[in-house]
DNA sequence: ATCTTTCTATAGTAGTCGATACAAAAACGG
DNA sequence: CCGTTTTTGTATCGACTACTATAGAAAGAT
């Protein structure tokens, strides 16, 4: 049963290990962490499983630095969305429509891999993972919020920041779902909307309610 | 090896069948179709597997069965929230405080077992249950948006009614993050307004615009 | 009491999961 | 050219997955 097909056996080659990582976070961003195996990275990236291991330590360092890549690559829109010296209303509906084109950009990938790639997860680790992202996401969020309206309440300010993030993970979800690109456009927009009412409701009525 | 404790092997004793199912209904709940196996389901009911698989035939009927007892006993509310007789705001508004409140209402299973018990999951037939359910959740609230403004075009009330879905999905997933009720009760009021606001523009404009 | 039916537990199927022990082959330093 | 190091492939590991064949024990019928 030994087959002797030995040419190749232990050649290094060296792979690129920058596209490993893009690769891996393809495949974990189609079908979360627990949806894809070490046997499948592995084959897609183009080595064995234990030069796999040798390169990332485990499935869930792979899926740490898919992450980290993702966050850099995939997900340096928001950070450039938060960026824009504009009205508070005008960053959050470009943030809406940039979230509800990018999540449906590639029908393979739908949704965030921040938002997404640990549903259902059973490795603790890797949700904690993604759940330490998305604290930092909520947090850039709350901090541009509260640079524009410096003089909301700290609850207001986290009662728009909670808006933000479950109208993210609302377009997320629904990316998931199949929800067209333009279905999901417009959904944004309305989101938008609802979040410049509160901004001024707020603002208006700061010293009287609450 | 073999263990001689014959006590009891064998004895047929019937279990409940209706609360086997609810038992496995919050299994899934917690950690989604994928994340609990037929030894943990068989266990918690308090049977063996081929009992399980003798009463339901597979572990897919079993969450078939699982989603249909949902649907009519922790999903109940929404057929309830929709048969409101008030304007339409008023509908849509008590929905989403009704979802803030139910998905945050046990913490151990928070969220919509239809729009998340199937994320990232590697069994099509369970993907297709789900989706099936949410393609009749919004068919009903499509529904009830157009009987509410018989005067909106269509495409208006599919724009309105995929963005009360996407809502929904937002408050599920945010509540299975670990978001609070309170922050989900807030975030709730601010999309409702958002559907009010928009739903008003729809109306006040209707013939003029797209 | 005996037979038949029904339900059960034991034990095991093949397959996949993440992760590795081992050894062969290429690259590198001298 | 030789020895060391690095990197690779093969072949697994034990633990899990959904699922089932078999046979024993209790209940009901005659």
């Amino acid at each position: 049963m030994t087959t002797k097909k030995i040419l190749g056996r232990g050649r290094p080659r060296g792979f690129d290990l920058e596209a490993a990582i893009a690769t891996a976070m393809d495949l974990f961003h189609q079908r979360g962490y627990d949806g894809v195996g070490v046997a499948e990275l592995s084959k897609t990236i183009g080595i064995t499983a234990p030069s796999l291991y040798s390169a990332f330590g485990s499935k869930c360092e792979l899926f740490e630095r898919a992450l980290q890549h993702y966050a850099q690559v995939a997900g340096g829109w928001l950070p450039e969305v938060l960026a824009i010296e504009d009205r508070l209303e005008v960053v959050i509906g470009q943030m809406f429509a940039c979230a509800a084109e990018i999540y449906t950009a590639n029908p393979e990938r739908p949704g965030c891999l921040i938002i997404d790639g640990t549903r259902n997860c059973t490795d603790a680790q890797a949700q904690a993972l993604t759940a330490g992202f998305r604290r930092m996401t909520r947090e850039r969020i709350r901090d541009r919020i509260a640079a524009a309206a410096p003089d909301l309440i700290d609850p207001r300010v986290d009662a728009l920041a909670d808006y933000v993030v479950t109208i993210l993970v609302g377009l997320s979800g629904s990316a998931r779902d199949g929800m067209t690109a333009e279905a999901l456009q417009t959904t944004a927009e309305i989101a938008a909307a609802g979040f410049a009412q509160r901004l001024q409701q707020y603002r208006q009525a700061q010293p009287l309610e609450n």
